[in-house]
RNA sequence: GCCGAUGUAGCUCAGCUGGUAGAGCAGCUGAUUUGUAAUCAGCUGGUCGGCGGUUCGAAUCCGUCCAUCGGCUCCA
């Protein structure tokens, strides 16, 4: 630190431990940090001032809170690959003169920058070349120097420029708080914060190239988006690539078909996945579970026809919102007349509430089924199972009393928290969407409400002490509701389970329930469902497990390995014996050696593998191996069943 | 739907700048009767995604359509 010069203002800087320490007006955090040691200057990428995440190198003027980022924190990696995007710009710029840019923030793991090419075209081929030069230009230890600049100016320099993404985007922003920052020939307009300079970046990657709406806007030109990932470590890269490919061996198409669960047929149709006998026997097991906690939690399975009449949808509301733009009505030979496949099956439902008069005593009703329904997804967003047009939701809808809304959807909650527990998805995201206060006419129903029941949500939440997002304009057209969101290997977020108030189809439908006072009144609906479509819980979850389901779901528990054909009569009396006792197996008969049996087993991630040969079968025992663990020894067969069984119970004994 | 890429046997993939298709696994047949992650041999199997075009000649070049993949947009 520089001596104490008279006429220097002082400024107190707090750490993050509360220690306090002066330091002259005007001192960066850099040099705050070479003042504790020389390595955490060398490692310092950025500093947090309060709550704002400033450049390491923007002088301080004021008593501040200081926190110094590394690239050990989230904000400190968002800042160097920010930096990077930048790299990326200023390399397609020198590469590419007169190209346009749009914007380049950083994401969860790396960073985009989304540009407009003009007439070059681009492909994944010439990635390497901007890599290079990214390179090249991080090693020029290039500095980024921050400019406060007029909104004129700024209006002016990217005028010339010629860039008309930028100008919009400066148009959005009020005079005084606008920045350019520097680094080598490029100037961007961006807030900040960045590196100190280029010299951090040591490995870059461009991953991949994509179109992307400009302002996400499909009416919009679209732009070209480069991904990419940088490191302050070539090995890091290194690792991250493995990982990535690692991820993509758990990837649940890959799965689905080596592990024969499900498969699609061009035939049939995109976006129709076809379920094996191995993925039913799963599914099943699946909607077995559901259907066990739901009839405890007071749920009645219904089961209703997979079209609907016209009128049905017109009632409900979606034929208007949705009728073009989904498959297209069945006709009949009775003119004029018209089915629609189920898009849903809350109209549905609503007629089974109709369908005898309801009292205050009956609620809540809760309706549920398996209903499977079909709808027209863009070509481009079918995703194996993730994303299909045709599928099945645990559905139920609720119809109870506004005062039960709360209860019930408690309840709910309590369904999908169990689910989570049961197959063990320890993180997920809760999301909470409300309307767009902005833009209410994208809704139906009326504001007071709308009102009721974000409040019903949002207090639920409350007193469960759930920790939410809150997202405005992502609510359905019809009411908001609560969903439950879990990634996938590759680290794409989907929506699982989902809890939707609905003020709406009652009215729509004129449901009613007779009240203690002999009046009429008008239910509440609550749509749920907690694994959200049978399609894409499995899809997720065969992600999460790597194909190692839990033994109660697995479709075969154990398979049976006769050392050779002399031992075949033994294992069929084995199976049998397996088979009174509700173990799922099966036996390899086929004339191959005890290894290829195993290998085979193992591959087809089997949780347990039953060797029988002479001794087994002298002593009335099996050989029992755990699949990823290897020989567990001889055991008798009763204590085989009784151990798995037990197994089970552990995995599912506190739940059911 | 939009941008970009890909499309060879059931699966995984090879096939240089155009000369008429190949491996491993799987399957079938036979031999082997096997002890904790691949027994050996033989055989079958492909209008090289579909359709057009250029060419003496196309898996290879061009166009178009379809499907898949990575994103964008969308997701009742």
């Amino acid at each position: 630190m520089h001596p104490k010069i008279s006429g220097y203002r002082m400024i107190n800087i707090t750490f993050p431990d509360n220690r306090i320490k002066q330091y002259e007006s005007g001192t960066t955090g850099l040099e705050i940090a070479r003042s504790i040691s020389e390595g955490l200057a060398r490692n310092v990428i950025s500093v947090k001032i309060n709550d704002e995440v400033w450049d390491a190198t923007r002088p301080i003027t004021f008593d501040a809170r200081i926190k110094l980022l590394t690239w050990e924190d989230e904000e400190g990696k968002g800042t160097y690959w920010h930096s990077s995007a930048h790299l990326l710009a200023e390399a397609v710029e020198l590469l590419y003169p007169g190209v346009k840019f749009g914007i380049g923030p950083h994401i969860e793991s790396g960073f985009y920058y989304d540009i407009d090419f003009g007439d070059y075209t681009i492909s994944s081929e010439d990635l390497p070349k901007i890599e290079n030069k990214m390179l090249e230009l991080a090693r020029e230890k290039q500095l980024f120097s921050r400019k406060e600049v007029t909104k004129q100016e700024a209006l002016e320099y990217f005028s010339q420029k010629g860039d008309e993404y930028k100008l919009e985007l400066i148009n959005d922003l009020a005079d005084g708080q606008i920045t350019f920052y520097e680094s080598g020939k490029f100037t961007d307009l961006c807030r900040g914060p960045h590196l100190a300079d280029t010299s951090q970046i040591k490995a870059v990657k461009l991953l991949n190239i994509a179109g992307a709406y400009w302002r996400g806007d499909e009416k919009r030109k679209q732009l070209t988006r480069i991904y990419g990932i940088t490191f302050p470590k070539q090995k890091e890269l290194t690792d991250y690539l493995v990982l990535l490919e690692e991820a993509k061996k758990r990837d649940h198409r890959k799965l689905g078909k080596d592990l024969e669960l499900f498969f699609f047929s061009q035939k049939v149709g995109m976006g129709l996945p076809i379920w094996l006998p191995k993925g039913t026997l799963l599914r099943e097991r699946l909607e077995m579970f559901l259907k066990r906690v739901q009839k405890k939690a007071g749920y009645q399975q219904v089961i209703c026809p997979h079209i609907g009449n016209v009128e049905l949808y017109k009632t409900s509301g979606h034929y208007q919102k949705y009728g073009e733009s989904s498959f297209h009505p069945i006709t009949t030979p009775v003119p004029g007349e018209e089915f629609f496949l189920k898009p849903m099956n809350c109209p549905h439902h609503c007629e089974v509430y109709k369908s005898k008069p309801r009292s205050y005593k009956d609620l809540p009703v809760r309706i549920a089924e398996f209903g499977t329904v079909y709808r027209y997804e863009q070509s481009g967003e079918l995703h194996g199972l993730t994303r299909v047009r045709g599928f099945t939701q645990d559905d139920a809808h609720i119809f109870c009393t506004p005062e039960q809304v709360k209860d019930e959807f408690k309840g709910v909650m309590d369904i999908v928290m169990l689910i989570f527990k049961a197959l063990d998805f320890k993180e997920f995201i809760t999301q909470i969407s409300l309307r767009d206060k902005n833009n209410k006419e994208k809704y139906i129903g009326s504001d007071e409400n709308w009102d009721k029941a974000e409040k019903a949500i949002l207090e639920v939440a409350e007193e469960r002490g759930l920790k939410t997002v809150i997202e405005y304009g992502e609510a359905a057209f019809y009411g908001p509701k609560m969903d439950f969101m879990v990634k996938d290997a590759l680290g794409r977020k989907w929506q699982l389970g989902t809890i939707q108030v609905d003020y709406n189809l009652p009215d729509r439908f004129e449901l009613e329930y007779i009240g203690n006072d002999n009046q009429k009144h008008r239910p509440v609906m609550i749509h749920r469902a907690p694994f959200g479509s049978m399609e894409r819980f499995v899809a997720v979850l065969l992600e999460h497990t790597a194909g190692k389901f839990p033994l109660w779901l697995t479709p075969d528990q154990a398979i049976i390995l006769p050392i050779s054909e002399k031992y075949q009569k033994y294992a069929e009396k084995v199976l049998s014996l397996l088979n009174n006792s509700d173990i799922r197996a099966q036996i390899d008969d086929r004339n191959e050696k005890a290894g290829k049996k195993i290998r085979d087993a193992e591959l087809m991630k089997i949780p347990y593998m039953l060797v029988v040969g002479e001794k087994e079968e002298g002593e009335g025992t099996v050989s029992v191996r755990r699949q990823g663990q290897g020989d567990l020894g001889p055991q008798k067969i009763d204590d085989f069943i009784h151990f798995l069984n037990e197994e089970v119970k552990k995995e599912l004994g506190e739940i059911l």
